[in-house]
DNA sequence: CTCCGAATAT
DNA sequence: CATATTCGGA
C-alpha cells in the first residue's frame, strides 16, 4: 500500500499517565494530521471509547498506567470495540514487548517515539478494515486488494479520515527515501504537513466567520465552528490574516471608486430634472469593529428621467447607451435599469417605476446602513485559477465557489446575520408623502438584488423643505425636527415587501433561511429597511457587478463562476469604462 | 497563562 | 505567492 499516502484526522486516542508524553505525542500525532484526543487514565480511556464508540480509529496506549494494566486495557478495547490498539513503553523488554502483541497490539512502540513510527500507524487501521472486508466477503486472494481497498475507501472516507473531500486527501511528500524520516520525538524537526485551503475548507472557514460575526471573529473561534480535524488555531489565524488583508484591499478598491462615483455624482447634481436617489452602505458606526474592511461605501444613484417618469410602470426599453445594458435591463425587467455598477459604487438607473405624482424636480438621497456588522455575508475568496482569467479583474479572491453540495449552506447549520439596512432619505423639493419615497426606495432596494426580499420596516426620511405627510394608512411619518432644512423623519411598520424572487434558492444564497431569521433581531437605533435573506452585503454588490446581481443569475453560484468572467461584457458606466 | 495578530520566515 | 512561525502585547 502506498506508504506516502496517510489519512488526514484519523482519529487515534492516546493514553498514557505521563502528561509530558501526552503532550509529546499529541503534538507529533497531529503533525500527522490525525485528530488526536488524549487521557491520562486507562480507565478514562475506556470509559470515552464507551461513551464515544466509533469515533476511534486507533489506540496508542502505554503499558504502564497506574489505575490499570495496559495490557488489560488492551483487553478490553479488543473485546469490546476491536480497534486496533498499539502498545508503547520507555523499555522495550523483549517479554513485555511479546506480552503485548500476544495480548492483541497490533503494534509496540518504544519510547522516543518516532515520527516516522506514528506516520504508519494508519496502516493498521486500514489492515484490519481490510481483513474484515476480506471476512466479509469470504475471499481472501490477494488480487482483490484494489476491491477492498476500494471498498476500505468507499465505507471509511468519510467516517474514518473525514476528509472533507477527495482533494483534502493529504499526501505527503515522498521523502520516504529514509533519510528525512529519522527524526525522534523531539518532534520540532518535522515538518508539519502544509494546510492547504482548498475552496471547500475555505468555504468552511468564511462560514465560520459569518456565523461568529465579522467583528467577533478570533482564530480560535473560527478553528471550534469550522471543527476540521487537524486544523489548528495558528492555521486559521494566518488564514484570518490573509482573508483580511484581502478584504482590505477590496474596500481599498471600493473607496477609489467611490470617489470616482462622488464625482459623477457631483457631475448630475446640475440636472435638476432628474430625480436623484442616492443609496449608500455604510458601517454601522456603532459596531465599529476596528476593521477598515468592515466598513463599506455602496453609493446607489437612481436617476428618473422626466421622459420616463410619465409612464413608471413601464419596462420600456431604455434609450441604452450600451447594447448589453438593455439586456441586462430586459433581465430586471421591472427595474428599468439602463446602467449600473456595483464595483465602481455607483448603481445608475435611468428610470424607475415610481409614482405617477412624482414632482420631476426632486432630488431624494437615500442612504442604506447595513448593519450586518459590516460583514459579508458571503464572502469568497477564490482563487483565480479556477476561473477565467477575467476575474482578476475582480480581484484575486472575486469569484464565487460553487457551493458546496456536500455541506449545504443551510440554515440550519449557518445563520448568516441578516443585513439590516437603514435608509435615510433627503428630499429636495415637492416630497410631500412617503408614498412618494417608498417605491424609490423599494425600486432602490430592489435595484441592489432583485432576489433580496427585503422589509422596509422603518425609514428615517430628512426632508430638505417640507414635512412629509404619509398617505398610506400604515405609514406614518412624525416629525423630528423642525427644522425646516432638515426634517428628520421616522416611518415604522411600513412591511412593504419587496420581494421579487421569492425563490427558494434564495434563502440558500445568503445562507440564511427566511423563517430562521431571529425574531429577536437586535432593536438598532435607527430603523431601517431590513433585508432578510440577502444573501449579498454590500461588499458583495461591490463586489460583483450590479449586471450580474440584476440578471438574477444570483440564484446559481455555479453560474456565477461563469458568469464573474462574461460578466465583464456588460459594462456598466462606473466600473468598466 | 491564553489568545491575538503583525511581522517575519519559509 | 500562500502558508507557517515567531514574538510582543492585550
Amino acid at each position: 500500500m502506498d506508504a506516502t499516502a496517510f489519512p488526514y484526522g484519523l482519529r487515534v486516542l492516546v493514553v498514557d499517565d505521563d502528561p509530558t508524553w501526552l503532550k509529546i505525542l499529541e503534538k507529533m500525532l497531529r503533525k500527522c494530521s490525525y485528530e488526536v484526543t488524549t487521557c491520562g487514565l486507562a480507565r478514562v480511556a475506556l470509559d470515552i471509547l464507551r461513551e464515544r464508540k466509533n469515533k476511534f480509529d486507533i489506540v496508542i496506549s502505554d503499558v504502564n498506567m497506574p489505575d490499570m494494566d495496559g495490557f488489560k486495557l488492551l483487553e478490553h478495547i479488543g473485546l469490546e470495540m476491536d480497534l486496533p490498539v498499539i502498545m508503547m513503553s520507555i523499555d522495550g523488554e523483549t517479554s513485555r514487548v511479546m506480552k503485548g502483541v500476544q495480548h492483541g497490539a497490533c503494534d509496540y512502540l518504544l519510547k522516543p517515539v518516532r515520527m516516522k513510527e506514528l506516520r504508519n500507524i494508519w496502516q493498521h487501521v486500514y489492515r484490519k478494515k481490510m481483513h474484515e472486508v476480506k471476512e466479509i466477503e469470504g475471499n481472501d486472494s490477494c488480487d482483490d486488494l484494489q476491491i477492498l481497498r476500494n471498498s476500505f475507501e468507499g465505507l471509511d472516507e468519510k467516517s474514518l479520515f473525514m476528509r472533507s473531500d477527495s482533494d483534502t486527501m493529504r499526501k505527503r511528500k515522498d521523502m520516504d527515501k529514509d533519510h528525512a524520516d529519522q527524526e525522534s520525538s523531539d518532534g520540532n524537526t518535522v515538518k508539519k504537513a502544509r494546510v492547504v485551503w482548498s475552496v471547500d475548507l475555505h468555504q468552511k472557514f468564511v462560514n465560520a466567520v459569518n456565523q461568529i460575526g465579522f467583528d467577533k471573529v478570533g482564530p480560535k473561534k473560527i478553528l471550534d465552528l469550522m471543527n476540521v480535524p487537524g486544523l489548528t488555531r495558528e492555521n486559521v489565524a494566518s488564514h484570518l490574516q490573509k482573508y483580511r488583508l484581502y478584504l482590505s484591499r477590496l474596500q481599498k478598491q471600493n473607496e477609489e471608486r467611490i470617489l470616482g462615483a462622488a464625482r459623477q455624482d457631483f457631475s448630475h447634481k446640475g440636472t435638476s430634472e432628474n430625480l436623484n436617489l442616492r443609496s449608500s452602505f455604510q458601517e454601522q458606526p456603532n459596531i465599529g469593529n476596528g476593521y477598515p474592511h468592515a466598513s463599506q461605501n455602496i453609493q446607489t444613484q437612481t436617476k428618473m428621467l422626466d421622459s420616463q417618469l410619465e409612464d413608471t410602470k413601464s419596462t420600456l426599453p431604455l434609450p441604452a447607451p450600451d447594447k448589453k445594458r438593455t439586456l441586462v435591463s430586459d433581465v430586471a425587467d421591472s427595474q428599468n435599469v439602463t446602467s449600473a455598477s456595483s464595483l465602481g459604487g455607483v448603481l445608475s438607473f435611468k428610470s424607475l417605476p415610481v409614482n405617477q405624482d412624482r414632482k420631476p424636480s426632486e432630488t431624494m438621497i437615500l442612504e442604506c446602513q447595513t448593519w450586518s456588522g459590516g460583514i459579508p455575508s458571503k464572502q469568497f475568496m477564490q482563487y483565480p485559477k479556477h476561473n477565467h482569467e477575467r476575474c482578476d479583474l475582480l480581484g484575486d479572491y472575486s469569484c464565487l465557489p460553487k457551493p458546496d453540495l456536500e455541506h449545504p449552506v443551510g440554515p440550519s447549520n449557518l445563520y448568516t446575520p441578516p443585513p439590516l439596512i437603514s435608509m435615510s432619505c433627503s428630499m429636495e423639493g415637492g416630497a410631500r408623502d412617503f408614498s412618494d419615497v417608498k417605491p424609490a426606495i423599494m425600486d432602490c432596494i430592489k435595484s441592489l438584488s432583485p432576489a433580496m426580499r427585503c422589509t422596509v420596516d422603518s425609514v428615517s426620511v430628512q426632508l430638505s423643505d417640507s414635512v412629509v405627510t404619509s398617505t398610506d394608512g400604515d405609514l406614518k411619518f412624525s416629525s423630528v425636527d423642525g427644522s425646516p432644512s432638515n426634517k428628520d423623519c421616522c416611518l415604522d411598520q411600513t412591511n412593504s415587501q419587496g420581494t421579487l424572487r421569492p425563490s427558494p434558492e434564495s434563502s440558500i444564497i445568503g445562507g440564511t433561511e427566511l423563517a430562521s431569521l431571529p425574531d429577536d433581531l437586535p432593536n438598532y437605533p435607527l430603523h431601517g429597511v431590513s433585508f432578510e435573506n440577502i444573501g449579498l452585503s454590500s461588499i458583495d454588490l461591490l463586489h460583483y457587478s450590479d449586471a450580474m446581481i440584476l440578471s438574477g443569475l444570483q440564484n446559481n453560484w455555479y453560474d456565477e463562476l461563469e458568469f464573474s468572467s462574461d460578466m465583464m461584457d456588460y459594462p456598466s458606466i462606473d466600473l468598466f469604462v
